[in-house]
DNA sequence: TGACAATGTCACCGGACGGTGATATTAAGT
DNA sequence: ACTTAATATCACCGTCCGGTGACATTGTCA
């Protein structure tokens, strides 16, 4: 429909091309995966010569930091914190955002491709990749201390909490969406399983701050 | 020290031949990783010309099988239940296990390599040893459910519990072990790092199984 | 109109991959 | 000792990869 074939003449324009060869990194992560991303797979796709590719960004790892830049696969820290209002108590706000974060995760294939390339190779794109996300929930965990509730909440690590949470989620969405439909008994294909999670994970909350009921209960928790 | 080099006539051996590529396999994981498996590299580093594998096995696929099968990089039950007492209570013994699982996966490379692996791809291979980790899930799922404490703890998931942190310890320890030094603001590169997250993780259980005291308190945490 | 740079295409290189046929070497059976 | 089959090695094929130099086409500006 789009991608013509090679030869009836293109007009000449590069930024034109430039934007065909970005966009052309995201069709591949999306259709082939990161296992499939190259200079020749990227160039094919775009339906250019992989010479332009060196030419426009110097290379392939310059052209992914572009396209790590303008895309939006990532949900920043306003998509996460919607819906926790600055008289939300920890646990409200904290079950706000762990359902915003698998909401806005699910169904981006590239984000969970990415996600799961991360995992597994670790070099200059995923680095930069990585940093761009690990400022982003550094912002988060700074706007959520911000709140009056944490600041009173005395032991509450939000960032340990926050790893854990997001560390365990992006690993059963990337199992999922890689095709896993069972993960210790848990139907994580099926909405079933993922009501349990949540069930569980509510509870969990609720127990982790309930622990540290706005200050006092201090000498109580702390064995370590 | 071991690995000859190519010329010295080695005694002629197809039971010794046929170890030394199943051993090959493990050794390629643990240096070079999964990315780097294949009929070449693993008949280099076995010193054995590759057709080897395709006469001994049929092909890689099949020598991974074997592979597989012969590997104890998975911990069982037992593994994993130590320090569990039958009268333990249900904390005691999450804890438990959630100490052994991270004590017997770190410092196994070719375990950690493999974890990430199903993370990335989903072939024959991967499929069968999510199958013998799912089994022992299974198993230790239900060592847990029986103990008397959990039969009577109403509401708790015990596999949803389970799939959260287990997911959640996986993911960060692949993590880390491919070289990410901080994950959300954790070091999870450092021992301080797993420090403060062992401590979250305490006191989330601590807070998910006081939320059901023994029975009773059913009343109060069903709202969904 | 003519020169020149920008834009895009083509052909090629060396290397690694998976896979296979032919050949050499060894061990065992008679 | 001689045959024979098992064991192991070698050489080669086609394909894809990342990367690069040479060439063709187009637009611009003097």
């Amino acid at each position: 429909m789009d991608t013509e074939s090679h030869p009836p003449h293109r007009p000449r324009d590069k930024a034109a091309t430039r934007k065909r060869l970005i966009d052309a990194v995201g069709r591949v992560l999306a259709q082939k995966g990161f296992s499939a991303l190259g200079i020749n797979h990227v160039a094919r796709e775009a339906g250019v010569d992989k010479v332009l590719i060196y030419r426009y960004f110097g290379g392939l790892a310059e052209l992914m930091d572009v396209y790590g830049r303008e895309g939006d696969f990532w949900p920043n820290v306003d998509e996460l914190t919607q819906g926790v209002e600055s008289e939300s108590t920890p646990a409200e706000a904290a079950g706000r955002v762990v359902a915003n974060y698998l909401s806005a995760i699910r169904n981006r294939p590239v984000t969970l491709e990415i996600l799961a390339w991360e995992v597994t190779v670790r070099n200059e794109l995923t680095i930069r990749l990585e940093k761009t996300r690990e400022q982003t929930s550094r912002e988060l965990t700074h706007r959520l201390a911000s709140l009056e509730a944490f600041s009173d909440a005395r032991g509450v690590d939000i960032e340990a909490f926050g790893a854990l949470f997001s560390s365990a989620f992006t690993y059963l969405l990337v199992r999922s969406f890689r095709g896993t439909t069972v993960y210790n008994g848990i139907e994580i294909g099926k909405p079933l399983g993922w009501e349990r999670l949540e069930r569980a994970i509510n509870r969990l909350i609720v127990g982790y701050f309930s622990a540290f009921p706005n200050a006092s209960a201090r000498e109580k928790g702390e064995e370590s």
